[in-house]
DNA sequence: GATGAATGAGAATTCATTCAT
DNA sequence: AATGAATGAATTCTCATTCAT
C-alpha cells in the first residue's frame, strides 16, 4: 500500500553542487569539447533541462565547475602554514602542496585549464594567481626566513619559489598519468615527494629534515 | 647489424608537408576538437577535399602533424651533445633544450599533447619516450660523468634528469603565455634560462660555469 | 422566448481574469509562438503552474485571451447605435469604431488574429462574424436608411459597409506602428478619423456632417 | 549498364533561389516560428545542411525570402504607369495593383510581415516604403492630374492615395482567406476589384470609366 | 490551491566526411 | 588530382507541461 517512488525529487539546494561535481568529472575525462551535456546530466542523475535551470550553458558549467573545485582545494591549502624551523616548514609545505595536487581530480583539472587556455583566459589567470601564485606566495616567507637564519643559501625567494612550484606542478601532471609516463612508472607518491624535496633542499643548500621531525 | 626499425616514419615527402604545418598551427591554437578541417585546409591553401586525399581524417591529421613536428624537433635536439667538461655540457644541454622548447610551436604543442593525452595513448607514449625520455636519457650520462669527476654530487642521475626536465617543461608552458602567468611576466627567455640553470646547478652541488665558457 | 444561446461564454469570473489580460499583452507583443508561458505567468503575477489550473495549455490561453478581450470590446461597440439622422449616425459609428480600434490593444490583437489565423479557424470565424461582420451589420441599416432618405447614393449597403470596414481596419494597423509606416507618421488619430470619414462620405455621395453635430 | 543516378547534383547557381522559393512557401503557411528548417530543406529538395551553405540561419532565410519575392513583385508593379486620361490611368493602376496583390503568394506575405512586425522592423519599413508607399507615390500624380483636369474633385492626393491603398490592401488580406471571411466569400477577384474601383471613383467624385475602355 | 523544480521532446545549427564535377 | 557542394549525424539549448512539495 505504499506510494510508488516519485520519479524525481526536489533538491533545489543540493542540485547545483551535484551538477558541478558531475560536470567536473566529465570535463576532466573528456575535455570541454568532448563532454556532452547529456552525459553530465546523466552522471548528476538529472535531466538535461535541469542543468539549464542552474547554469547558462556548457561554458558556464565548465567555468563554475573549475572554480568550485579550486575553491574547495584552496581551503585545504591555506591550512599548510604553521610554526617550526624553516626546514620543517618547507618540508611540511611541500608535503601539503603535493597532497593537494595528488588529490583525485587536481591534475586532471590542471590539464583542463592548460588545454582551454585560449578560450578561458580568465580561468587561467585565476589558476595562475590562486594556485601557482599562492604556492609561491606561501613559500617566499619560509625561504626568506630560512635565508635569514642561515639555513638556506641566499637567493631570490620568488625565483626559488617558482622553481619549486614548477617541480611540483610538472610532477603532478606526470603522476596523474603514470601509465603514459614511464620515467616515473615505478614510483609511488611518497617516493616522488621525497625526491622532489631532496632536490629542492639541495638547491637551497640544505639537507631535508629527517623524516621523524615531520610526523 | 641493421638499425632498429624507426618508431615512426615520415610519410612520403611529396605529400604536402604544408598541410601538416597548417594543421599543427590550427590544432595548437584551437585544440583537437576546436580545430575545423575547413580552417586547416584554408591555412594550407588547399580545399577541404584535398586533405582527404592524403589523410584518413582529422585524427590522423592530428597524429601526423604532431609526429612530423616532433621529428623535426628531435633532429635539432640530438645535436646538442658535444664534448667538454660536465658543467659545460650540462649548461649547453640546458640551453639547447630550452631553445627547442621556446621555439615557435613547441610549448603550444606540449600543451596540446597534455590536453589531448588520453585520446591518443600511443602518441603520448611516443612523446614520453622521445621528448621527456630523451631529455633524461641525454642528461644521465652527463650527470653521471660529472658525479664521477666530483663536479656534481652523487645522486640518482635518472631522478635528477627528471627534475631538470620538469623545470624546463613547466617553465616553457608558463613562458608561452606570459600574459596569463604573471609570476614570470617580466622575465625574458634568457633570464629564465639562467634562473633555471642556477637552480639546477645548485641542486647538483655545483656552480654554473661562467657565461664565457658557453659561447 | 429565451435569448439565443450565446456564441461564446466567459469563464467564471472568479478565475483570474488577470491571467487573460497578461496573456493578451504577451501574445500581442510576441505572437503565439514567441510568447513564453513563463512570461505570461510572471506578468500575471502567478506561477507557471497556476496557469495550468485554469487553462488546458497555451493554445487555450490564446483562444480565451482573445475571446475575452473581444467580448469586452463588443460591449463597447454595441452601444454605438443611437438615434439621429443617417449622416450623424454614420459619423458617430465611424468615431466609435475607430475609438475601439485605436484602443490600447486592438490593433495588436488584429495583427495577432491575422497572423495566427490559419491555426485557429474557429477563432477567425468568430472574429470575422463578431468584429468585421458586426461592423458591417451595424453599418448596413444606417446606409440603407440614408439611401432611402436620399442622403446617401444608392449602392449595395453590404459592399459599402465592407469598404468602410477596410478603411478603418487598415488604418488601425498602420496607426499602431506609426514609426514603421511613414505615410501617416505626422497624423494624429483625430485627423486620420476625419480623413477616413471625409473619404467615406464622399464615396457615399454626401458631405460629412459638421463637427458640431457630433458632440 | 547505365550509371546509377547520383544521389544529388551540384547546382550552385540555382540553389539559393530554389531555397528561397521553398522558404517563402513554408513561411507563408506556417509563420516564422512554425516553419521548421527541415521542412524548408525538404521542400527545396536539399538537406538541412545545404541551407546553411547559402544562408546564415532561419532569420536570414526569412528576410531574404521576403525581399526576393518583393523584388520580383516590384518589377511587375513599376510597369503599371502608362498614358491615357486620368480615369483610365487610375482604373488601370487599380487593376495592376490588385493583380499584384492577388498573386499567389502576396497576401500571405503581407500577413507574414504584419505578424513579425516587431522582430523585423527593417522588413516592415521596407514593405511600407516599397509597397504601400510606392502605391501612394504612383497614385498621387494620377490623382493630381485628374484634379487639374476637373475629372476628380480636389483633395489631398496623398490622403486619397492612402485610402485607396487601404482598400486594396485590406481586401487582399481578406480575399486570401475567403473561407474565413464570409463577408466576401461569394465574390471573385474581378468582382471585388470592380467594387473597390466603384467605391474609390465615387469618393473622387467621378464615375469609373466603362469597362470597354480598359481592355 | 499554489508553487516552481524537473522533465524531455523538439528544433536550430555545426562540421567531418563524401562524392559529383 | 583537386574542388567545394551536399550530406546528415550529432549536439546544444528551449520551453510547454507535469508533478513533488
Amino acid at each position: 500500500m505504499s506510494e510508488p517512488a516519485p520519479r524525481w525529487r526536489r533538491r533545489p539546494t543540493e542540485r547545483p553542487e551535484e551538477i558541478l561535481r558531475a560536470a567536473l568529472d566529465v570535463f576532466v575525462e573528456e575535455g570541454l569539447a568532448g563532454a556532452r551535456v547529456e552525459d553530465i546530466a546523466q552522471r548528476a542523475g538529472v535531466s538535461k533541462g535541469t542543468l539549464y535551470l542552474y547554469f547558462q550553458g556548457k561554458e558556464e558549467l565548465f567555468r563554475e565547475a573549475i572554480l568550485a573545485h579550486v575553491g574547495r582545494t584552496l581551503e585545504t591549502l591555506s591550512t599548510a602554514s604553521a610554526p617550526g624551523d624553516a626546514r620543517e616548514r618547507l618540508a611540511r609545505f611541500l608535503a601539503a602542496y603535493w597532497a593537494v595536487m595528488r588529490g583525485p581530480r587536481f591534475a586532471g583539472l590542471y590539464r583542463l585549464v592548460l588545454a582551454e587556455l585560449h578560450q578561458f583566459p580568465d580561468l587561467t589567470r585565476f589558476w595562475a594567481d590562486e594556485i601557482s601564485g599562492r604556492a609561491i606566495a606561501l613559500l617566499m616567507p619560509v625561504l626568506e626566513e630560512g635565508a635569514r637564519e642561515g639555513v638556506f643559501r641566499l637567493l631570490d625567494a620568488r625565483v626559488a619559489g617558482r622553481m619549486i612550484a614548477a617541480l611540483l606542478g610538472q610532477h603532478a601532471v606526470w603522476a596523474s598519468r603514470r601509465d603514459l609516463f614511464p620515467h616515473l612508472r615505478q614510483k609511488d607518491d611518497e617516493e616522488l615527494l621525497s625526491e622532489i624535496s631532496e632536490f629542492a633542499f639541495a638547491a637551497l643548500g640544505a639537507a631535508p629534515p629527517s623524516q621523524d621531525l615531520l610526523r
